[in-house]
DNA sequence: ACATTTTGTTAAAACTTTTTCTAAAAAAAA
DNA sequence: TTTTTTTTAGAAAAAGTTTTAACAAAATGT
């Protein structure tokens, strides 16, 4: 039997309202009483019911956490940083793993309009932004972006500054003399991969090397695309010295590829690649890796999140966080110029 | 402003309860009123409140899941796995993650005695077991593990048969003529790597084969062990001509090691690994692999939760789940003899 | 036609906590 | 000492739903 506030009222001869008030540590009860509920409260190990907390509140301590796709080697990290700031703040996360799938996105957010939970954080999108537009998701409803945008709806979001981390692997590139770079990247509407390409661009720029597109290719971002990749490169009269991909899948195939063609990293070819994971240093230890503050990314959101409930509106509504690079394991500081 | 049973109450002009009825597809309401009833719900997306509908039903339609790493491969798909089944009965999966800590686990089981949740799914355990009996989890508490055992304290467990698993890859080398199989293993104090170790004892002794302990070495599981443990394998007198790892970590460190002195799989080393992830199939496409049914293990915990929270103790108290051998990514027919 | 069962519905109680209002007691100020 | 203020505590209402008991009306059986 678990005991109710009422329980521990009559053990000790008050009524509930006083030892709410001293389990929640409000002002109002006196000292010798305060003490003697304690007391009580600490021997049976007496906690409220968040149910009926909830319901008195009009809060659940529950925040919903949607996710396309957990094997993504970004995502645990992310989730880490938004449980550790959220369970400090005494919020709980629901997990609600999307794969992609509008309708379980749409059944998912339904728990907003259920009060179960008291916001919505909201990762890589993609479907989500015109999707809340229709449903009755307004107004009040809590919803913080991660990896994605939605400005029309004023929705906070937490972003990387991409363009900026590929900047610095094509800068780094530069340095070491590669002026002819390839390119390996993904699907080019998608938001965060022309943020990418403009990172590129950037950096050719600065360092006045001529943009060419043949260096550039656009794939399913799939391992046998940095595979294939390779190989198209390797028949180009002047083919690249360095390559730069800008996802583990594609960095992956790539390294298999040229390590297939008897190649040998760094020595025939500088490999730089965006994001970091398990895969990638466990394949080719010596890359050069654009990092994110993934774990950052998920303890900024639950952050805007909690000060959403709280009432409190964000600084900023979109926040972006910087990248880093580590080069061939050791953290490069970040450069202002060149 | 949400709506509340009341306030259909009202506009429908019948009692509460009646609506809680009808919303609950409950019999005795009749069929017009029922119909008027779902007609206004459907109208203004009622949806009932879930704090309160807790609090009257002493239940959450919450779950919380204890998961010590993320990054594990495995966990994602027993995550789905149980995510299905909760979802398809209308519960949600709290999310915990204990990174091995104690005081995390400890506080995330507090969920229980709040009524936070309604069951509690621990995978991995270890730590739990003897805590469990400290806390005032006994009783009434549902939880159901996944991937450890406490027979003593009558927990459900839902398990793989990790013996038969390393079983079924040693003997396809064996079938293979490789009579001399280097087992790498993670710590032999581990309930699930003894079993795996007993798999491989069986294997042998079914096809006659000495057992001899040079062949068979115990690290702690990680990279660098299975690079270690080839070159180790390679200075015997008479070196295997396979190995079998029994995670992937190892096994992607066997590889890096084979391919780094130059050999070929399945060539010069016929190599079989237990346990199925990206990296591997990325690594070594052509590896034997023991492939679990995790999306399984983890519908069978969301199961037996359920069913525990409905009342019906399940069949078996402990559920044993079979993997299949995948030989260079063909499914092979489990055989029964030989 | 009367007793009995079934059906449809309501009113009230329950679930536990928080909050607001109010009364009493204690402390401080006049 | 009296008045005012502050502190402490209680009683009651509110949160939104489900559940129970109660009751009337309708249907069935005799």
């Amino acid at each position: 039997m678990t005991l109710t506030l009422k329980d521990i009222a009559e053990m000790v001869g008050v009524a509930e309202s006083t030892v709410s008030r001293a389990v929640n540590n409000k002002p109002g009860v006196g000292d010798e009483t305060r003490q003697k509920i304690m007391e009580i409260v600490k021997k049976y190990n007496f906690r409220p019911n968040q149910m009926a907390r909830g319901l008195a509140k009009k809060e659940t301590g529950i925040l919903a956490l949607l996710i396309p796709d957990l094997t993504e080697p970004a995502y645990p990290e992310i989730i880490k940083g938004i449980e550790k700031v959220a369970n400090d703040e005494g919020y709980q996360v629901i997990l609600c793993h999307t794969e992609n799938d509008l309708e379980k996105e749409k059944s998912y957010l339904q728990l907003l309009q259920e009060n179960r939970v008291d916001g919505a954080i909201i990762a890589g999108g993609g479907l989500a932004d015109q999707h809340i537009l229709n449903t009755s998701l307004r107004g009040n409803n809590l919803i913080v972006l991660i990896n994605s945008l939605a400005e029309e709806l004023l929705l906070p979001s937490v972003l990387i500054n991409y363009s900026r981390g590929v900047y610095l692997a094509a800068e780094h590139l530069l340095q070491q003399n590669v002026d002819k770079i390839g390119l390996i990247m993904g699907d080019f509407r998608d938001y965060v991969e022309s943020e990418k390409l403009s990172g590129y661009q950037q950096a050719l720029k600065k360092y006045e090397v001529e943009y060419d597109n043949d260096y550039v290719v656009e794939t399913d971002g799939k391992y046998e695309d940095g595979y294939k990749a390779f190989l198209q490169f390797m028949n180009m009269d002047d083919p690249p010295r360095g390559f730069l991909a800008t996802n583990e899948y594609l960095t992956t195939g790539l390294v298999e590829a040229i390590k297939g063609g008897g190649y040998f990293i760094p020595g025939d070819f500088k490999v730089a690649t965006y994001g970091e994971s398990r895969l990638i240093s466990l394949i080719a230890p010596g890359l050069t890796v654009v990092s994110e503050p993934r774990q950052q990314l998920g303890e900024t959101a639950a952050e805007i999140m909690i000060d959403l409930i709280r009432g409190e509106s964000p600084s900023e509504l979109i926040k972006v966080l910087e990248p880093f690079l580590k080069v061939e394991n050791k953290i490069k500081e970040e450069t202002n110029n060149g």
